[in-house]
DNA sequence: ATGACCGCTGGAAGCGGA
């Protein structure tokens, strides 16, 4: 089962991008991010006809997620994420797909810090390290998937230090994610690629992308049952060059169910 | 360090993104 992860930066501008992707990729399961589409104005129909049902939660104007699933229907179980009932920004699904659950994430970026987005962003991360927590210990087959607005170590980033005071290199937020992985889960393309530039983000500003300098903020995170089953993976870079680019490239493993 | 990109809303210029 090939499962990618995309942030697409709104679905509808980049429709076509996602069409030939899906066509020239062909993954079985797809989480997207960053929908920038209200509830109505997801194209299901677009998908179906090409082969994908899909499960997703829209919001105006901005963050909105989504679980696609090729030739069936996947089973929503989660349209939030846990622990805070007045939170109402679209950044978590979660459905069954095959057995395994499988969570589209669009953390919170955070910027700037400190603040009050930087403390969203925490208390954010500290629902999913709730949530998560049960997930393991039920010992669910679960894939936690998405853009986790996260630079794990500096590896993960171009050498720089005009971005210190970035909520995506903070102290804390890197602590959050290895508690995350301290639960049991595995970052699986580090797993595949130990060392070494991995990247799956590159901003729009300056000469980013042509001077390939980027960032690893997508992320999957693998309970132990599916870390064993754990084959392949990478990241879609060509989808980086296309006219219409999202600011992100896919990013996708294989697992041997 | 700086530069100044892209999409949103609203219909200009400022916010959010990362």
């Amino acid at each position: 089962m090939k499962i990618a992860t995309y942030n697409i930066n709104n679905i509808n501008k980049r429709l076509a991008n996602l069409l030939n992707w899906l066509e020239k990729e062909k993954p079985e399961v797809v989480c997207l991010q960053e929908l920038k589409t209200e509830q109505q104005g997801f194209p299901a129909n677009a998908l179906r006809s090409r082969g994908y049902e899909a499960v997703w939660v829209g919001e105006r104007s901005w963050n909105g997620v989504a679980i696609l699933v090729r030739e069936q229907m996947p089973i929503l179980t989660r349209s939030e994420l846990p622990g805070d009932d007045h939170d109402y920004q679209a950044r978590y699904v979660e459905a069954a797909v095959r057995g395994v659950l499988i969570a589209s994430i669009y953390l919170p970026n955070g910027n700037p810090q400190p603040g009050p987005k930087f403390n969203y962003k925490l208390a954010w991360f500290e629902r999913l390290i709730g949530h998560a927590n049960n997930l393991i210990k039920a010992g669910v087959p679960a894939a936690l998937v998405g853009d986790y607005n996260v630079v794990p170590t500096p590896q993960d980033i171009y050498p720089t230090r005009s971005l210190d005071k970035n909520a995506l290199v903070q102290p804390a937020s890197r602590e959050a994610f290895q508690r995350l992985l301290g639960q049991g889960w595995t970052d699986a393309l580090r797993k595949l690629h130990p060392s070494g530039p991995l990247w799956t983000f590159w901003d729009f500003k300056f000469d980013r992308w042509q001077a390939d300098k980027g960032m690893r903020l997508d992320h999957f995170l693998l309970s132990p049952q599916l870390t064993a089953l754990l084959v392949d993976g990478g990241v879609d870079r060509w989808m980086r060059g296309e006219q219409n680019a999202s600011d992100h490239a896919p990013a996708w493993i294989t697992l041997n169910l």
